[in-house]
DNA sequence: TCTCTAATTGATACTAAGTATCAATTAGAG
DNA sequence: CTCTAATTGATACTTAGTATCAATTAGAGA
């Protein structure tokens, strides 16, 4: 999916939710939406450092736990304790492999999975906007070494 | 699946693993198993005072870490930053629903996704060990009431 | 059963991510 | 352009998470 559609996507999604779409947050989602690995605070943080608006911490924070109640990120675990954000597609979905050996991500393109997703939402009367997937496991580098 | 069940296949983890079986990492691993909601380490800390052996802080935590290391457990990010530990079931899969409003989380007994992710895997030449499915929406609660 | 030792612990100190506060700034409706 | 509610950045604070180290212990092996 085009980065700069998703981007524009979230935009109006603060739009219609009655959010302003400020400098700081306006950056956060470039930053998010213009790296392929999954970032954590800190790496989104040092980012805005290196840009012409300079983005106060808070601000960071404040942006990301904005656009994870919005449903346009999610925060994930991986390696360390502070979490990476992934960019949910413009379905609302998001799929990714970790390898449990040396930890790369790979996110899948599309997992087709959303019939099937559905059908188990309607079986609890949940109706579904979205979902995350992780598949964990080991890669062939990993498996090729052992 | 049973919990007790569980609890002997995270210790057979462990052995098999060379670690010992300590009684921090039994205890920590005995509540995650007997509670029926995701856990934050504050929540487990909480509960293990109230044991008859008091397990120091730090310990928790590496115990945590242990387990989430050896895909005994998997922690998740969900209302606050401090992240939520699952359970993976005994063939390494978890699968939830969490609603986007109050944030109940339906823990699902099974996706029937096994065959389908094996796919997923192998076109990435990933052997796959197990899942985590985030399935998020709107409960049928939250839908009554808007 | 006992010995022994590498693994592990708990307490403490420390780090840094995350949060609260508030005066200053600003996005955008009208 | 005006105005104001929303938002910011800087700062102070909180607390989850981590490092350190002497003390303790799980369990292998005799």
């Amino acid at each position: 999916m085009n980065e700069q559609v998703l981007y524009q996507q979230a935009l109006q999604i603060l739009r219609d939710h009655g959010y302003k779409l400020t400098e700081a947050r306006k950056q956060v989602l470039d930053i998010l939406m213009s790296h392929a690995e999954h970032l954590t605070s800190s790496d989104i943080l040092a980012l805005t450092v290196k840009s012409d608006a300079n983005i106060g911490r808070a601000s960071v924070f404040r942006a990301l736990d904005l656009f994870t109640d919005l449903g346009i990120i999610r925060p994930i675990y991986h390696e360390s304790q502070s979490p990476h954000y992934v960019v949910f597609e413009s379905n609302g979905h998001h799929a990714h492999l970790v390898c449990r050996e040396c930890d790369k991500v790979v996110d899948l393109d599309e997992c087709h999975l959303g019939e099937l997703l559905d059908g188990f939402a309607a079986e609890h009367k949940f109706s579904l906007s979205g979902h995350l997937l992780e598949l964990f496991g080991v890669c062939e580098d990993c498996s090729l070494h052992k």
